[in-house]
DNA sequence: TATCTAGGCATAGATAATCTAGGTCTTGGT
DNA sequence: ACCAAGACCTAGATTATCTATGCCTAGATA
């Protein structure tokens, strides 16, 4: 995953979290996760508007349509309660993965 | 990535990472980093060949036959000096991919 | 001796997630 | 009148994983 690529598996984690704050459209997802990550991440319109798709039929996020701050139709998601769930086991098998992932690299 | 799943795109690198020691065969690859992250992580064999085939394509690895401890016949892959490379590419890359996700983890 | 288990290599096919590269529409500014 | 940026979306290619399977051998055990 050179330069700004996602790591395979983690995009759907990251935007549950990010609309832990409250309700988000997917422009602004990504500009979020680019920002809070300090531009180290780069989320494409390409892998995001599909992920979103994949969270709505799982429940995990609602979608609603809206205005932007730029005055612009846009589409909300929020996370539902099994979203919130989905987050917790997500970020829980992700440090479990990266723990093990830290111990090959350190004493391998 | 539940249970002992893998990281995508993280297979590599471990074992390039494990390879560093001197060489092993594929068997014990998967062993070796099964217990080294204290069972956390856990390779399939239908995900480990496919890796070291693609790694010695792109000549990361290099294979030879051998006897193992148990008086088997094995294939004993060993990191090349362009493997080296490919590991330190690949470690600073996750290094900077998983401080991004940190970030969006703590802060979003 | 026959059989079983574990060690060991390998591939085919399904699945899933990403990226590239396009396309469409709108708003606000020049 | 035009253009850049905001915003949504999809098709197709690529890549990497998992599941399931097959094959072979050494050593232990019945």
């Amino acid at each position: 995953m050179a330069k700004n690529e996602m790591l395979p598996g983690t995009l759907g984690m990251l935007v549950l979290r990010v609309l832990q704050h409250g309700p988000l459209h997917g422009y602004a997802i990504a500009q979020r996760i680019h920002h809070v990550s300090n531009d180290l991440l780069q989320v494409e319109e390409g892998s995001l508007y599909p992920a979103l798709q994949r969270m709505l039929l799982k429940g995990w996020v609602k979608a609603e349509w809206g205005i932007s701050e730029t005055n612009r139709k846009v589409r909300f998601y929020r996370l539902t309660a099994d979203g919130r769930k989905q987050l917790q086991s997500e970020i829980s098998d992700y440090d479990r993965v990266t723990q093990g992932i830290q111990a090959v690299l350190s004493k391998a």
